[in-house]
DNA sequence: GTTATAAGTGTAAATAGAACACTAACAATA
DNA sequence: TATTGTTAGTGTTCTATTTACACTTATAAC
């Protein structure tokens, strides 16, 4: 097949989906990058992503994207902004529908993809220069993220079913970038009713060992205040 | 020109902008519908917007199809969230970013536009039939409209440089559908520090005149807490 | 001057948020 | 088995914010 088969009475631009894939790793927040195989940019780092397919939901793209990239399924997925400015991409007219996801932390085994892209996890403060806008779409992630965690579930997509009330801190410490008080964190999210021991304990390390809790509502990701 | 001119190697979706554009009129929180010259849904009532261009950015799309159709500019325009199930077009698979927009109460007046497409007004809890996914747009135009007004100066969008407490108060109740306290309300914006008396009045009828207050940084919407 | 109408004003009680330091339970090891 | 190091776990006081609640003021119309 040598001949541009898709025509059009009017210029159509690309419709690409981006995700921002973010964990909780070694005490910082990370996010997944893949190695660029073809130009432009080639060998750089960018956000996982491609191309939508015709008959193809927009949100479906990003977990194919996703999945065929990173081996990565099943996670909290939600959009974020889209992003067409005319030359944000050298080859074409390309506009991005971006995504962010979020993997908890026993979840982040990356299974190489099927198509053998590289892909490493980088700190959010540590990132190497990115494709394309890629880091306009991150840092926008990172802030809706951060703005979530203030009122909405969105924290425990960070966590494995079972956590402790220190891991639980630490999620917002960690994207927050700041401490908070033990006994004010345990007094608030206690108060807010989404969690309940689950009468387990886990023993960690030389001291006194941890309560697990689970969220009352697994999986859904609400507003509360 | 008779052939299809623009072709590409891979399907290309249309990508397009809708604007929801409100106001508050008639004490009601009231939006802008354009009535549909073409198929599909012809003669039906749609929000105004269109076809991007491929030099254009997705915003300036926005405000040229708000002013081409409704001749409405200069107001403010925020993302709202794009929309692209595969059938929401029945003509071909059409991805739109949407847009809301809102303009003060004083400057509704609706110059027909240059093609002489009718527009008109419908409060929000009383619209008709919509072309496509066309409702699911407005309400959620509405839901980021009603969240951001607890954490944003979006309100001052809504009302002319100089307003009345009042006014203010009346843009909360009517979009969120609930009375508040005067004194409350009162004590809660002035703390604030956001406006400032003008130290003019405005007469309005046969009762004490009301001050007038303006905002301290006119034209920026601002997150607040 | 009486009336109708919207503007304008304060206080007290309840709730939520912030600051702050010690005890409990365990594993390792001396 | 006593000691040490480490993380889990717990209450109280003070401050700020939010809520509930009713009367007076200034004007225009009559």
């Amino acid at each position: 097949m040598n001949t541009k088969q898709y025509c059009y009475w009017h210029p159509h631009p690309a419709v690409t989906t981006d995700i921002v894939l973010f964990t909780l790793r070694e005490e910082k927040l990370q996010l997944l990058l893949i190695r660029r195989r073809n130009p432009p940019f080639q060998g750089g780092w960018a956000l996982p992503g491609g191309f939508v397919d015709l008959d193809e939901d927009i949100a479906d793209c990003a977990k194919r994207e996703l999945e065929e990239e990173t081996g990565v399924k099943n996670v909290y997925l939600e959009q974020l902004y889209t992003f067409g400015k005319p030359q944000r991409d050298p080859r074409e007219r390309v506009i991005s529908v971006a995504y962010y996801a979020l993997i908890p932390s026993d979840r982040i085994t990356l299974k190489p993809a099927s198509d053998a892209t590289e892909a490493a996890w980088f700190a959010f403060d540590e990132l190497p220069e990115l494709a394309f806008d890629h880091r306009e779409i991150a840092e926008k992630a990172h802030e809706r993220l951060a703005a979530k965690l203030d009122y909405s579930t969105i924290a425990f997509q960070f966590l494995p079913k079972q956590f402790t009330l220190s891991e639980l801190q630490n999620v917002y410490e960690t994207i927050r970038a700041e401490a908070l008080d033990k006994r004010n964190f345990r007094k608030w999210i206690l108060a807010r009713n989404l969690i309940e021991a689950t009468g387990l304990e886990r023993r960690n390390g030389s001291h006194r060992p941890a309560q697990l809790f689970h969220t009352k509502r697994p999986g859904r990701v609400e507003i509360i205040r």
